[in-house]
This record gives C-alpha cells, sequence and structure tokens, in this order.
DNA sequence: CGGAATCCTTTTGGATACTG
DNA sequence: CAGTATCCAAAAGGATTCCG
C-alpha cells in the first residue's frame, strides 16, 4: 500500500462553506417539496397541506414561514372571512427552481443504482478495524 | 380578487417524489459536505475529520456509513496496526459532484439576496391572519 | 380557513470513555 | 488510528385543541 499522496489538501473552510448554507435553506425534509409544488403557480394553504403527501399543517407552516424569512416565498393575506391565503414564489425563490431540478434529474438517473448498491451491501458483510486487527494479531 | 385559476393541479404523488428521496440521501447537515471534501481524492478518517469543520467523529462515522451503505463512497481498510482506512467516491457517488456544485453555485449567486430579504423582513412586521380578520370585524 | 399553542414522543447529536 | 458504546441534552415533529 503507497501512503496517500498528500495533494496539498484544499484546507476549506467548511465553516464559511456555502455549500452548509444551502442545504441549511433547502436541506430539509419538506421545504424543497414547498418549492417544488409551488413552481406550478399560487398556491392556498390548504391546496399545498393536501398536495405534499405526510406533511402536517403545523411543519408546512413552519416551514413556510421560513421561505418567506428568507425571500423565497411571497405570502399574501386577503382580508375576507373564512381567511384566504395565498403563496408564492418571489423571483428569488424560482431561481431555486433549476438546482432543484438537477436533483431531481439525478435522482431520476441513479436512483435505481442506489437501490442497487443497498441490496448488495445487504449481503455482504462489513468489516470492522477490531475484526482486521485482531485478525492479523492471530496470525503472529 | 380574483379566485386562483384551477390549473387542474398536477396532483403530484410526492410519495414517490424522487426529490424526496434525494434529500434523505444529501439533504442532512454533514452528507454532502463529505461528499464534497472527497471531491479531491482519497482521503483517511482523520482527514475528513479535521477538514469538515465541526463534525464529530461519531456523525462522521455514521454519515460514512449511509454513503457507504448507498454505493456512494468505498471504504478500504488496510490490515495495519495501527489502523489505517481509506474512503473515496464511487463511479456512483462522483456523479453527484456536479448537482452538489449547482447548489453551491447557486449559493455563491444568491446567498446574499437571502441575507438583505432577512434584514427587510426584520424591520416589517408580520401580519397574521387573526389580525386581519379582527380588524375587518371591527370596521363593521 | 389558516393558523397558534400546548403536550408529548421520537430523533438527533454532542461529550466522554473505552477498545483492538 | 479508527472506530464503538453509553449517556444525556436538545431539537424535531406528530397529535390535539383552540381561535378569530
Amino acid at each position: 500500500m503507497e501512503t496517500i499522496k498528500k495533494q496539498a489538501s484544499p484546507k476549506i473552510s467548511f465553516s464559511t462553506c456555502t455549500t452548509r448554507e444551502v442545504l441549511k435553506l433547502i436541506g430539509d425534509q419538506w421545504t424543497a417539496l414547498v418549492i417544488y409544488a409551488l413552481e406550478s403557480g399560487t398556491k392556498r394553504f390548504s391546496q399545498l397541506c393536501s398536495q405534499i403527501d405526510g406533511i402536517s399543517r403545523k411543519m408546512l407552516t413552519q416551514t413556510l414561514r421560513d421561505l418567506e424569512y428568507n425571500g423565497l416565498v411571497q405570502r399574501v393575506v386577503y382580508p375576507v372571512i373564512p381567511p384566504h391565503v395565498e403563496y408564492s414564489l418571489t423571483p428569488l425563490g424560482r431561481t431555486l427552481i433549476e438546482p432543484i431540478g438537477v436533483l431531481r434529474q439525478w435522482a431520476q438517473e441513479h436512483l435505481n443504482e442506489v437501490e442497487q448498491a443497498r441490496t448488495e451491501q445487504e449481503q455482504t458483510q462489513r468489516i470492522s478495524v477490531q475484526e482486521q486487527v485482531a485478525s492479523i494479531v492471530q496470525q503472529r
């Protein structure tokens, strides 16, 4: 075994890494789905709630609040009884459609490979470090 | 206010939505960062641990296990004392570099706008539904 | 209708100690 | 060195109730 060639490791400061930030924005369970649901246009709260399978009103509210706070979604309250509230993507929010689309695209192309890898992994046994070390100790 | 034109809502089955799946894969706090760190080549456990700022050994282990299980990362144990373990992206894992790059790209272009929206939002007061309803009730 | 508030369970993740 | 195991605190998230 050759020692790894120390390619002057990038020393990337992960604390300021933008990847981290964008994942904080859309990396949770629901946010990307809400954006996805809003791609096709303005929706009401209840529409979103029924269209995004499995989301609770609480989580939908919370997710929409975050999106609004980050300037990705616009919320309009119509002062009528019963209340009528509409949500839509802001121009900034719409710029996220493409990146999320790329993710979905990747998923459509490669998710089956992931699935396949999983089932293969379940057959083969993992080698723990301890086992490896133990085996060479035994060989002496 | 016009009622929203019911554009025959897509009825997208979010339960089978691939966006959901891919976010389960890389949507957590650390996974995308580990992939990012492995883009530049094979790394040892301790290298990753020091390069990814703030990650604990526990989370790194867990994240790597998941990546391995999903066929995105390969783990090689060299039977020596002290143990030597190397991690690298599989071909499947490398296909994720581009989508994650698109996200990072988006972040670099738009994160300042998000930041700006946030500070603006902090100035203006949110209108709750209750307040709206209360105000029209009062007007009568 | 679109929430807010409360309670409560589950999950997540850090700190620490131990191990071959 | 590269983990595993255990404990514990914090956070996430569901269910339910209440509200204008």
